[in-house]
RNA sequence: GCCGAAGUGGCGGAACUGGCAGACGCGCGCGACUCAAAAUCGCGAGGGCUUAGCGCCCGUGUGGGUUCGACUCCCACCUUCGGCACCA
């Protein structure tokens, strides 16, 4: 017998795996397909820890379907644009080209130490232009389909770089620029959008989708959506300003409006008088940082602009205020102020000495006074000072309240409002004035204004010699001739867009690029499409909740409505990992020192050790901290694994109860493990090949080995194994004269009858406090068991020979009986 | 402030539908092997009381409740973590 050296039979086997194109996924109609799938890792150029914690159980789930019986897809590939490669070549000069691919390479590398089942034959990167010029393709379709749009838009901008940043580049409460740590300001850019929006509807509903609840409570949150009305006040110029209000039963009690300051009718609105305040006003809030403004307990401040507008229910003149708590972003920037029944709206009129007038009543309370109240009244109530709808009585929100539904109708009729919803969710940024991305392909002309890049003439390329330091514009602005081309409509000359594609446009869609990235035609196969689609089981971190899962289900939902896929959603089941920690329980950082190197690892231990301790040391969904004593447990189980199973029989006399034994333990984890793998429990997989390890081991002591019960244990152990060690489980198959491979073969079932226990033991409590056990037969009655529970000695003591007053007989888990 | 998740030995965690709390592993202690150590193997262990015989009491963040019986269900609270944050 030779020792256990995971480093020489893991790069064996992965190369014979490889050369055998084992994994290989291939559509195949007479077998169930299942695809399964893991976040795209972006190419930093170290493969972390965080990476194999993500995607070894993601690997050992889909190798267990493919045992199962299910023809598996696990693809990988590249996230590879991104600002990172080109803030590393802003420092030290290499081209993001350069780097990304050089990091791409030596991480296929450190992939392949996985021994994962990856399908390589379907990489996908989306930097290269053959991905690329679908991500454009994509662009052109949403924009004719009037799903992409251009507005004017702030951006964060840092004023030492002198560049515009991303969101994620923006960092910490006084939000500075990741780089150089100076502030950023805000600029007005014309940006291209995507209508998000439009479908915020269709995002809310998760109809046939097992994802998990926290995820769908965050987009749920993020997407924010709230029933009411949009009201109509006319200035006294005649002007209409639109409001959103969640609560039109406050509509008689609405005793002021605020616009934001950057409301268009606010000019307008401005008498002479105020406006040199209004102008100073408008200008701080525009030089102020989000930060200033996101302050929930601030102050709240604000500017009469002297104007007054009429509420329509009640003919009141009311007077116009401008205020930076009202966002121009959500609803319609203008609202109007009820302070009696509005906590922001109450802080600002005592503030100001503005008129407070209740218009809901709680019952039985005092009648509310405005001059007195101390906070507004958020509660539900009956409507008072409303007119035609005093008395109603309202709940408060939403659209299903009656007194709501009276109040909605009774202004539709009058056409003074109508019903409507509100959602915080904003549509899609996707300009990025960056270099490293998928160029936009549209094109500006003086005379035809924008218009898509012809579909023949993609990709539109990324040129390579770009002056990417930073100036403040997007460096593709400044190459010398790229942008300079002529326009599809006219012919006359015209310019490219010069910025680039947000990268999580590349990666709402890399799971169709998967399907088939030898694919021309398109972006992808339809036939591989028709089989392989929707993903079954996508994993990745909850990180993505908001951003990526998001986008990348609006992009399936907008595609499906463009014709390009089917389905209502792109991702059946869900399931999220959590994050392991550096020893210190803290975040892996390298200021920290605490950052565990998988490498190494896989050098000292081999990587079965890696991926079976990384299912075994925690719950996958919660993640904890890493321990390096820990790992050494389970590189003493896979050296024990070894050791029994590949240890010749000594030839020994077994008991027919040892064999028994051994076929019910066997048997008994098969079932165990089954499920467990069936529900993403990793850790109590592993914990139960330990412990049948452990019987198995007094088995073999007993004499067991040799005997057709061993070499079905044997048989069953390696299989079980082989989703979690690979490697290992192969070795140790060929080991024992199994034929090749134990990939290909299926997973056992369950022999109930052996799994069955003969005697069962059953604890028995007197008053629910645990007292005695008793051992019976498994197919005893349960009078039978009564009979004994009661004739234990201990019990008799308890009893003193009173009849119990009851017994309560559970199943044959537990005897309970009361004195 | 609002929304969500989680609190179990020294540590990571286990406990299926309300039925033996602490599986498995780490660490720890004792023992075997060894000149010795490492490796390996075996045994022990929630806390406390104990007349040392078994036994008894306490114990899953805290306090209540439902139940024959609660880590599990209900109510209130505390702590930690995550998300959102003037969203009208």
């Amino acid at each position: 017998m030779s020792d256990y050296i995971p480093q020489e039979i893991e790069p064996k086997w992965q190369q014979k795996w490889e050369a055998d194109g084992l994994y290989h996924a291939d559509i195949d109609p007479s077998r169930p397909k299942h695809y399964a799938l893991t976040m795209l890792p972006y190419p930093s150029g170290d493969l972390h820890i965080g990476h194999w914690y993500a995607m070894t159980p993601s690997d050992a789930r889909a190798r267990f379907m493919r045992m199962k019986g299910y023809n598996v897809m696990f693809p990988i590939g590249f996230d590879a644009f991104g600002l990172p490669a080109e803030n590393a070549a802003i420092k030290d000069g290499i081209h993001p080209k350069i780097r990304t691919y050089q990091n791409i390479e030596r991480m296929r590398k450190q992939l392949r130490s996985m021994g994962a089942m990856w399908d390589w034959r379907r990489e996908a990167i989306s930097s290269d232009p053959e991905y690329y010029k679908w991500t454009q393709w994509f662009f052109i379709q949403l924009f004719k389909h009037g799903l992409a749009y251009r507005k004017l838009a702030p951006v964060d901008f840092c004023p030492k770089c002198n560049t515009t940043l991303a969101r994620e580049q923006v960092w910490g409460e006084d939000r500075h620029c990741e780089r150089c740590g100076t502030p950023v300001i805000k600029r007005e850019l014309e940006q291209w959008f995507f209508k998000t929006t439009a479908y915020a509807e269709d995002l809310l509903n998760y109809e046939g989708m097992d994802w998990p609840e926290r995820v769908r409570v965050l987009q749920t949150n993020w997407i924010g959506r709230s029933e009411g009305a949009e009201v109509t006040f006319i200035t006294e110029a005649g002007d209409p300003i639109v409001v959103f209000t969640t609560r039109p039963d406050t509509l008689w009690g609405a005793t002021f409006m605020v616009l934001a300051p950057e409301h268009p009718l606010v000019d307008k609105l401005t008498t002479p008088e105020q406006r040199a305040e209004v102008e100073a006003y408008k200008l701080q809030a525009a030089r102020q940082s989000d930060i200033d403004r996101e302050a929930a307990d601030k102050e709240k401040t604000g500017v009469f602009t002297g104007g007054y507008a009429i509420n329509p229910v009640n003919d009141e003149r009311i007077p116009v205020w401008i205020a930076d708590y009202v966002l121009m972003t959500y609803g319609t920037g203008a609202i109007m102020a009820v302070p009696a029944h509005d906590e922001r709206d109450f802080a600002f009129a005592r503030k100001y000495g503005l008129k407070v007038v209740p218009v809901i009543q709680p019952e039985g309370e005092p009648l509310l006074n405005g001059d007195t109240m101390e906070a507004a009244y958020v509660g539900p109530g009956r409507m008072i000072n409303s007119g035609p709808m005093d008395g109603t009585y309202v709940s408060g929100k939403g659209h299903n309240d009656p007194g709501m539904q009276k109040v909605i109708a009774w202004l539709e009729e009058r056409g003074l409002g109508k019903k409507a919803v509100s959602y915080k969710l904003r549509d899609w940024l996707i300009s990025r004035q960056r270099y490293w991305g998928a160029p936009i392909p549209m094109i500006f002309c003086r005379t035809c204004g924008w218009n898509p890049v012809p579909e023949a003439d993609l990709p539109v390329l990324l040129p390579e010699d770009v002056e990417w330091r930073p100036t403040g514009e997007s460096p593709l602005k400044l190459h010398p001739t790229w942008k300079n081309t002529t326009c599809p409509v006219c012919g006359g000359p015209a310019e490219r867009e010069t910025d680039t594609m947000d990268t999580f446009m590349c990666s709402s869609w890399y799971h169709l690029r998967y399907l088939s990235p030898w694919y021309h035609q398109g972006p992808f196969d339809p036939k591989e499409y028709d089989y392989w689609m929707p993903v079954d089981t996508y994993t990745g971190g909850i990180e993505h909740a908001t951003m990526h899962l998001i986008y990348t289900r609006f992009f399936h939902k907008a595609c499906r409505d463009m014709g390009i896929t089917k389905g209502r959603e792109p991702m059946i089941q869900l399931r999220n990992q959590g994050m392991v920690l550096g020893e210190d329980g803290e975040k892996m950082s390298k200021s920290r020192g605490n950052v565990v190197a998988p490498d190494d690892l896989v050098a000292k231990y081999g990587a079965d050790t890696v991926r079976a301790y990384l299912m075994f040391f925690a719950r996958w969904e919660l993640g904890a901290p890493w321990s390096y004593t820990g790992i050494e447990g389970v590189a003493r189980w896979l050296r024990r694994v070894w050791t029994i199973i590949s240890e010749p029989a000594k030839p020994a006399i077994c008991s027919d109860e040892t064999k028994r034994i051994l076929r019910r333990r066997v048997h008994q984890t098969l079932r165990r493990v089954t499920r467990d793998f069936e529900q993403f429990e990793f850790n109590t997989i592993v914990s139960s090949l330990m412990e049948l390890l452990n019987e198995m081991s007094k088995a073999k002591e007993a004499g067991a080995s040799g005997t057709p019960e061993w070499n079905e244990a044997v048989d069953i152990y390696l299989r079980m194994l082989a989703p979690v060690c690979p490697h290992i489980a192969e070795e140790l198959w060929e080991r024992t004269g199994r034929t090749y491979s134990v990939h290909t073969q299926s997973w056992p079932s369950v022999d109930e009858e052996a799994a069955r226990e003969e005697q069962i033991v059953i604890p028995i409590q007197v008053n629910g406090k645990l007292r005695d056990r008793i051992v019976v037969s498994a197919d005893a009655t349960e009078e039978e068991i009564r009979a004994a529970a009661l004739a234990s000695e201990v019990v008799q003591k308890f009893t003193q020979g009173q009849p119990p007053k009851k017994v309560i007989i559970a199943q044959k888990k537990l005897v309970n009986v009361v004195v």
